[in-house]
Formats: structure tokens, sequence, C-alpha cells
DNA sequence: TCTGGGGTCCTAGGACCC
DNA sequence: TCTGGGGTCCTAGGACCC
């Protein structure tokens, strides 16, 4: 049976789920920005009519925001994932068979519904339940391949007469679709790819799927050369319910002020370094390998620049806070110049293990901490039970280097003082 | 003054071995 | 002493995505 697949994708996500709770702001324009308050990552459909583009530097729209009374929220992340949430059970219980993509998007197989009921009555009845239960608007593409799904879905998006949902199993209108299609619109073709494609005469979706994928596949990789061969309805990428392992962890960010001493950004590292370790163990993995890295802002070219990271690893994989501070510590300190005005800091956890895999050698002395399981445990429930945080003393207190929030919204659906009132 | 963070996959090239 | 080629493994960097 060929394969059939939907692609489910909230509109305007965070916009979306930062107007959920205040139905005042339902036609008001709103932008919600990146960590630290720097950039416009998501636009409500007001704020896109008004010309406001994805990953402007806020300072940057400064008098838009003031003439047209533009709503501006920093990123509240706890209540986007609790949104998101939602969304996925609901689709969870509407198909077999879900792999969740991303925060506000997902596929699911449709493979064999078509003779119960009509894949377009199929899209449109998702979308009626996602919006009557939680208040989401989504789009529903769907085609037999991936590419094509999230193609479908584009339109379903550009063109209201869709109503949002487009069925794009019948090849006539695939190859409709793609002629209108920029090459760069395509996913899996960025901006370079997107270039060089041009360059050969590949302007639209259809040259591509038009051209040998014999030539694709010797001009570029195999990834592009899926790519073309998804567009001419080919099943080259699975349906992956089981999200695989990651290989590594990243934490890093930038910092709210610029960091001078030490001793912050002993603090800052120390922080990052926690919150990895916590994402590994919710990972059931252990971590042999650490790296961390600072720098000063490539943006600022008129003071001196800084920027370097080391890696080491462990005598043996680790999840316990303090194995990963300890080292961490130890390379910030090879890492460290005086003199700089840092932006950033970051550290990254790789080269995983299960726990209790890792095979010791004969001699390894018995496993550094006795208590370390437990006490990892305790920390992890308290700091996630809402009521209050364990941290480490070397993560400070005062923290001048913090992220800037300037523009929060209440913990609507995760905080109880964030509840709405209702008078 | 102010420019995000967290991931994946693929390829090329060097090191090393036989 | 010189010369050759094939294979594997690892890493860095590039490109992409949301």
């Amino acid at each position: 049976m060929s394969p059939v697949f939907a692609l489910v994708d909230c509109n305007n996500f965070y916009a979306s789920c930062e107007k959920l709770f205040r139905p005042d702001l339902a036609d008001t324009p709103v932008v919600v920005l990146s960590n630290n308050d720097g950039c416009v990552v998501a636009r409500s459909k007001e704020a896109k009519a008004l010309g406001i583009k994805m990953g402007i530097p806020i300072f940057k729209i400064q008098a838009q925001i003031r003439q047209h009374g533009i709503q501006v929220f920093s990123s509240n992340y706890s209540l986007y994932a609790d949104i998101s949430d939602r969304v996925m059970r609901t689709l969870e219980d509407m198909a077999p068979r879900v792999e969740i993509y991303s925060i506000d998007e997902a596929f699911l197989d449709l493979t064999g519904i078509q003779p119960v009921v009509s894949l377009h009555d199929f899209g449109q009845q998702v979308k009626r339940t996602i919006d009557r239960w939680i208040g989401i608007t989504v789009c529903v593409g769907i085609a037999p391949s991936k590419t094509l799904a999230k193609l479908a879905n584009h339109a379903a998006k550009k063109y209201s007469a869709t109503q949002g949902v487009v069925d794009l199993t019948d090849r006539k209108r695939q190859r409709k679709l793609l002629a209108i299609t920029p090459v760069e619109d395509i996913w899996g073709v960025g901006r370079k790819l997107s270039a060089r494609l041009q360059a050969m005469g590949i302007h639209t979706a259809l040259d591509l799927a038009d051209t040998s994928a014999k030539s694709i596949r010797q001009h570029f990789s195999v990834v592009l050369e899926r790519t073309l061969r998804e567009l001419n309805g080919e099943s080259c990428m699975e349906l992956e319910q089981i999200p695989a392992t990651k290989q590594q962890i990243i934490c890093s960010r930038s910092f709210g002020a610029r960091v001078t001493s030490r001793v912050q950004m002993r603090q800052a590292v120390c922080e990052h370094i926690t919150r990895a370790a916590e994402k590994l163990r919710q990972e059931r993995q252990q971590a042999k390998l650490l790296s961390v890295f600072i720098r000063t802002s490539p943006y600022q070219n008129n003071t001196p620049q800084y920027s370097n990271g080391l890696s080491a690893e462990l005598s043996r994989p680790s999840d316990d806070t303090r194995d990963l501070i300890q080292l961490s510590m130890r390379l910030l300190e090879q890492l460290w110049r005086d003199g700089y005005d840092y932006a950033k800091a970051g550290v990254v956890l790789s080269d995983f293990y299960d726990i209790g895999t890792y095979q010791t050698d004969l001699f390894d002395k018995a496993s550094g901490h006795t208590n370390s399981r437990q006490l990892m445990h305790v920390i992890d429930r308290i700091n996630h039970s809402g009521r209050g945080k364990v941290f480490f003393a070397r993560q400070g207190i005062k923290k001048n280097w913090a992220m800037k929030r300037e523009h929060l919204s209440p913990a609507y659906t995760t905080r109880w003082n964030g509840l709405v009132k209702v008078n």
C-alpha cells in the first residue's frame, strides 16, 4: 500500500500561545522574542501583515512597535511546551501513528484510511478538533511523501481558499503546485543550495523534480537526491515515532549583560552544565565527553575578540552534576583570558552510554560517588516540583549575566500564581 | 545599547594500518 | 632505500531544520 503522510503545523505557534490567554489581544499584532529579548522569532498574522520580518533584531523595529501598538513578549517556553503537549496528545488520539517533529508540528501516518474517510475530510476534522479543544489554529498538508506533505502544508497556509487543508495525493495537483513553488521554499533546500541550484537554471520545485537524480547526486549529495525523489512522490523518509536518543546535549546562552569577571563566568558555565546534566538524566544517559566554549560578541568589532573552546574526557561516563561541574571548571580555567567583554558561554555533552553499560577496565576504582543516583534523583524531583529550587553554590545567587526577559507572560498553565483570574 | 538556542546529517581529508 | 594502493576510523566543517 502506498504511504500517505499528513503534516499538521500550528499557525504562528508562539504568538498564538500568547494570545490564547489574552482575548483582549485577539486582533492586536503580537511578536515573541528569542532568548535575551534579542530578535523576533514569532509573529501573529497581524504582525506579519505589518511587514515585521522573522529574525529581525528588536531594536530595529522600535518605531513600528510604538506606531502600531505591537505587543511584545519574551519567549515563555514552559507555556509553549505545555500547549504543544495538549496538541500532540489530541493528534495521537486521532491518528494511529504520529511523529512529533518539533514543538509545533507533527507528521501523521494516514496510510490506508482513504476507503474509510476521505483524506480531505480527515484533515478538516483534525483542524476543527484542535481549534475547539485547545484554541490553536493548525493547517494540514496531505501527500505521499513527507517533503510533499510539507509543501502541501505551505500551500494550505498561503492560500486562504484551501481553508487550511490541502490534499496533494493527486499527481497532477502535485506538479501544478511544484511549478509555482520557488526552489528555496522546498524543505531541505536552504540559502546556499538554492543559490547553487539557481545558477544551474533550476528555479522552481518542478525544475528540481524533473532533473535527473543521478546528476543531482553527483553535484550535491544523497540528501538532495532524496528530496528530488520525494518531490516526485517517492517516499524516502519514514515516519519516526520513537525519538532517537540524542547524540549530544548543548546548553548555551548569550548573557543579558557582558561578563568580564572570572567569578561570573564560572557561575554561568556552572549553570549551563547543571541544566545539561538534568537533560542528560532525563535521557537516561551518561556522558564521557565534555566541551566548554566562551566567546566575545562577533558583532562588536571595535572591541578585542576572543573565542575558544576545549574538550576533555571524564575518566568514566557520568550523569552526576558534581563530576561535570568539576571538569567544566578545569576547562574554563584553561580557556579564560582576562580583559575581554564576554558575550556568550556554553557547554556540550557527548559520547553517551546507557546507564550501566560502560566497560570499566580491570583496575578502575569503584565508582566515585556512592550516593550519586539517589542524590541526583532527589535534586531533580525538587526542582521539578515547582515548589522551590536546589542548586549548587557555584551557580551563584546574584546573576548579573542572566538572560534578559523583560516582556515575560505569566506561566498560565504550569504555575498556580500564573492562573488566569476571572473577575 | 540592543543580533537566539539546540539539534541532525553528510562529506572531505588526514592519520594510520596492511 | 624506494615505491604503491586500498581500507577504516575520526574529526572538522558545512549545510540544513525549527
